[in-house]
DNA sequence: CTGAATCCGGTCCGATACTG
DNA sequence: CAGTATCGGACCGGATTCAG
């Protein structure tokens, strides 16, 4: 099973948190608009992997820790590191060392994804991906 | 609010498959396949939008009709809604008609992915993606 | 008329080499 | 170690064309 991180009290926040917004509000709208960056972030490959290993291991990632789980290339994870820090999701620190260290956190904001993770990781439990028959593809 | 599929009764189920899998078995390892594949699947451009709208909303969608909605290009859509057919997350009806109609429709599989797209609805009631001062960048 | 195949131009991504 | 620079290739967008 996948480690649920604190799924249930996390879950049950959730729940008794009914009828939020007013479905034709101007929050919904923005709502939306939000929705359609976040989805937008999402799509962009490699992004959700990432977030998948701050979501789910706990404390700061290094950029050479990243590259080796992640199999990305270093421009490409730069590009990533860069666009998540930019909107919040991520805050970087770099230490003026020799050799130098630069840390990776997940902000609160990211952490609340990882309810995402962690059903996704429930999922796989439940289905595959394999190909289908070309007669199962039609119903 | 975004609108909870059944909710309580899927979380309510999902808090209680407690433990399905030995973390080392080798069901556990074909798990960690399926999860990548479908992260791969995931990060291709505009998967992620057409999934949210077969999630979201109920019943068959029309190749058209997501054309409008999801902003992307006729190829670059007759390849994802092919892909997707493939793995068993869509199925597709073609009717012999004039003029021509093609529906797809999310399989129960692809159902099981509602969840996730509902919580992100959720996360966006309580957050955003606005770009961040570079002061708090970092930490 | 709809769904999709084809061709082409642009953007994004991967691999490697290199720098502070 | 943590990136940046460069280039080649894969992928995506747009327009056109085609089949049913």
């Amino acid at each position: 099973m996948v480690e649920p991180p604190n799924a249930k009290e996390f879950l049950e926040t959730i729940l008794s948190n009914e009828q939020a917004r007013p479905p034709g509000s101007e929050q919904a709208a923005i709502d939306n608009q939000t929705m359609s960056a976040l989805l937008n972030l999402l799509g962009k490959k490699h992004t959700i992997v990432i977030l998948h290993q701050f979501a789910t291991g706990a404390g700061p990632l290094r950029f050479s820790e990243l590259e080796e789980v992640v199999d990305i290339a270093p421009n490409t994870l730069s590009n990533r590191l860069e666009e998540l820090t930019e909107v919040g999701l991520l805050t970087r620190k770099a230490y003026n060392e020799i050799p130098p260290r630069v840390e990776y956190n997940a902000t609160e904001k990211a952490q609340d994804l990882a309810p995402v993770f962690w059903y996704l990781g429930v999922w796989t439990e439940r289905h595959d991906l394999e190909p289908v028959s070309a007669a199962d593809r039609r119903r």
